[in-house]
This record gives C-alpha cells, sequence and structure tokens, in this order.
DNA sequence: CGTATCCGGAACTGGTCAGTTTCGTATATG
DNA sequence: CATATACGAAACTGACCAGTTCCGGATACG
C-alpha cells in the first residue's frame, strides 16, 4: 500500500525488531543511526496535490514528472528519491484523495432519505465530486491495466462514495421508511454511476437539478416513495 | 465529418462547379480525369477494424500507427494516404461502431416494457456492449480534451443506446403502461450508466444477471411497475 | 567542522513514436 | 508501353519523456 519512501530514506531509527524484543533490552546496538540532511515530508501533500493537478488537466499519459516538479516547485530528483515511478506516484496522490472524502461517521441524518441523500450534493460537493471524477476520468484506461491503480480508484473515490449512500438507505430501511429487500448495493451506485456517465460521456453539467432528477424521478420511486406533488 | 480522403485522391470526375453550374454546362472541361493505380477502398473497413481492435487492447495513448498497419497488413504509408492523423483515423473506427448499434426501426416489441428491455440485454447484445465499452474506455481521457471525438463516441455509441431506451419508455407510455411524466431522457440512461460504471470502475462483471437487477430492481419500480413476486 | 544526506536545477541517456520518405512492385489510364 | 498513382515494407527524422546523474548549496549529526 505505502509505496512512499523507496529510496530507504536510511533505515534510521532503530534496527528492527525482527523477532522478541524483550523489555529491558536495550535496542539500538549497533545500528549507525541516521545521518545527513532529513528528508523534508512536509513536501509530500505538496507534490501529490501537484499531480493531482497535473492529472486533471492532461491525464494520466499526458502527464510528465517534470510538470508535476515544475508545479510543486521541487526538483524531479527529489520526486524520484521519494517514488520509485510515476505510476507509483500517481496511486499515492489519488489514494490521498481519500483523505478528503464523506467521513461515514458525520453523514447528514435529516430524518427522511430524502433529506439525507439532497443534503449530499450541496454545490461544494458537487464541485470536489466534479473535479475528482475529472481526475479519474484521466486513469480510466489505465485503471483495466494496472489492479493496483484500479484498488487505490476504488479505495478513495469509489468506495467511499458508495459507502455514504448504502448507509443512508441502511438507515431508512431501520426507519421502516422504506422496504427491507430493496437491493441496497445497486441503488448505492445509481447516483454515482449516472453522474459519471453524464460527466464523462454525454458531456452533461453535473448541476444540483440533475442529480435531484435522479433522487426524485429514479432512485425515490424506486424504493417505494412518491414524490408529493401535485 | 468524413476525414478519410485527406489526400485528395485526385479531384478526379470533374472540376469542382466553384461557382453556377448553369444546367446544360457540360461540366467535365479541360480536367485530365483521374489516372494512375486507384485506392482500393475495400480495406478501409478492414484498417478501422483493426484499429479498434488496437484500441481496445491498449487505449488511444497505447495504440500505434504501427500495430493498426501490422494488424491490418497494410503499409504506414497506405494509413497515413488516407488518414491525415493517428487521432482522425480514431475518430474514424469510433464513427463506424455505430454500423452495428441497434436498429431504432427493429426493436424489440414485446408488449411489456420489461419483456422489451430483457429482450435488450440477450447475451451477444452484452458482449457486444461490453467490448464497445472497452474501447471507449480508452478514449475517455481523450473526449475531455478532443470535442470532435467526443461527438464520435456519443454519436456512434450513446445516442444509439440511449434512443433504443427512450423508444421502448415512451411506447410504454403511450399503451398506458406507465404514467406519462416520467422523466424519459434520465430513465433512458439509466442501464447505460449503471453498465459503465461497473464495468469501468467497480471492475465488476457485466452480466445477464446484474442488468436484470437494475431493470427489475430500479428501473421498473421507478416507473411504478412492481415486480410480480413471492 | 567534517561528513552524509537532503534540496532545486539542469544536463544527459536511451527508448518510443508520429509522421515522412524511399524503394521496388502492382495496376490503372491513355 | 509510358505515365501516374497505390501498394507493403522499411529506413529515416524530430520531438518527447522516463529515469539517471551531476552540480552548488543547505542542513543535520557527531
Amino acid at each position: 500500500m505505502i509505496r512512499m519512501d523507496h529510496t530507504e530514506e536510511r533505515a534510521t531509527t532503530v534496527s528492527v525488531p525482527t523477532r522478541e524484543l524483550i523489555p529491558g533490552e536495550a535496542a539500538q546496538a549497533v545500528v549507525p543511526m541516521k545521518l545527513g540532511r532529513k528528508r523534508d515530508h512536509s513536501r509530500d501533500p505538496e507534490i501529490l496535490g501537484a499531480a493531482l493537478d497535473v492529472l486533471a488537466e492532461t491525464g494520466y499519459d499526458g502527464m510528465t514528472i517534470d510538470m508535476v516538479a515544475a508545479r510543486a516547485k521541487a526538483g524531479k530528483a527529489t520526486l524520484y528519491r521519494r517514488w520509485a515511478s510515476k505510476s507509483d506516484l500517481v496511486i499515492d496522490a489519488v489514494a490521498c484523495m481519500k483523505r478528503d472524502e464523506l467521513d461515514p461517521a458525520n453523514l447528514p441524518d435529516t430524518g427522511t432519505l430524502r433529506g439525507d441523500l439532497v443534503a449530499l450534493v450541496r454545490p461544494p460537493s458537487i464541485a470536489e465530486g466534479e473535479r475528482k471524477m475529472h481526475i479519474v476520468s484521466g486513469l480510466i484506461s489505465m485503471i483495466s491495466r494496472s489492479p493496483e491503480l484500479a484498488e487505490a480508484v476504488r479505495g478513495a473515490f469509489v468506495e467511499p462514495r458508495a459507502a455514504a449512500n448504502r448507509i443512508l438507505i441502511r438507515r431508512a430501511i431501520e426507519r421502516g421508511e422504506i422496504r427491507a429487500d430493496v437491493d441496497v448495493e445497486t441503488l448505492s451506485m445509481l447516483v454515482p454511476s449516472m453522474a459519471a456517465y453524464r460527466l464523462l460521456l454525454q458531456h452533461g453539467a453535473l448541476d444540483r437539478d440533475f442529480l435531484i432528477g435522479v433522487i426524485d424521478g429514479i432512485l425515490l420511486p424506486a424504493v417505494g416513495i412518491r414524490p408529493h406533488e401535485g
């Protein structure tokens, strides 16, 4: 999973207690401890952020290490000191998109399924989703050829969004708001699927009206909630 | 639209009537008519087919003109005699995917919406859709940067599939099987959207069970048709 | 203060690929 | 049969880029 520090950055600290470190036994035996200037890890997020920016603009194949280095005001050698290859850098950058995903413990809880779902499609959340989807679009071609990248995208993008919807739907079931035999898994993918297709292939805007339309016109009717209209 | 014959293949036939060709005026004035060996247009489909094969295997950026030429047993020069650039060749290849799309005049008509939709997801149709979706996946990154390619993909892939669903749903409305105020446009994109998302981002199989699940678990309930179960 | 490592910057290397040209051959027209 | 073009094959050109190395300067340890 962790693909940083491909240059070992020294075995540093202590000799790994390969087996049984008896308490009281001093660990820092003959190990020469680290030496020289230390790697500035506070730059990592800036570099990964720069990589995401470039990915969004050019896609995987269009991105070059020089672009990322220039954008991060870092040297190419610095990047290669931390990641073994372009693909490793990208996988790490994608993985760190997860950082600002919805927190499952902090989801909207309005009391109705519609209220919860609508709360998820507030404009700032839409804009962030649009940006991430755009980044992912530049990776899709690679996804079918790199299982590691595929896993990173699923973990940082697909799964968190599905999980959020899954939780909201399960809550609605527990409340008795909707039937318990609905297909939770497929329903959880409904909004992300339609948003992705619209954005990537239909070239349509991912506006609030569209997403509300999917919720009110498809998702809620599908689980038996008729819009309180007319 | 037509991007073939980028080398003019001779001005051939007649001198273009730049202005006012009065009827009766003989057109083939001094024009030397074509000369030399003629371009063998029967090879075009083979070349475009080879391009689609390579696209499916490697994606847009991984595809090289040499690969396509080798696969089509043609010379590179032959390809460049017919298309001005790699992107022109790809756009033509994508456009010719439309050839074997559903014929709107020849859609299933079983008398029920479910029957019609299920008839669309017969295994051979699924396999073809899976292949095309795989080709498209290798183009998505490019789509956001090439409006022409985007248009080709929509015309050859997105629109025909949406059109088929649109027609089936409209028929169901006309029959009185479903309400007339459903969102036909969004519903037409439902199955393609979920199929694409599952295939491209979830790495899931596009099997019949999944598609039937979308139809029975989401689409039909959404338009008010409850599965006649237990 | 010496040494090992970090840094940003820039030069270098080797491979790849779009697009062009050349060559010998095949096939049309006149 | 002379001319103009298409053909497959292969060589060539120029750009681009992943990855490496080297530089002068900064920083941490002993």
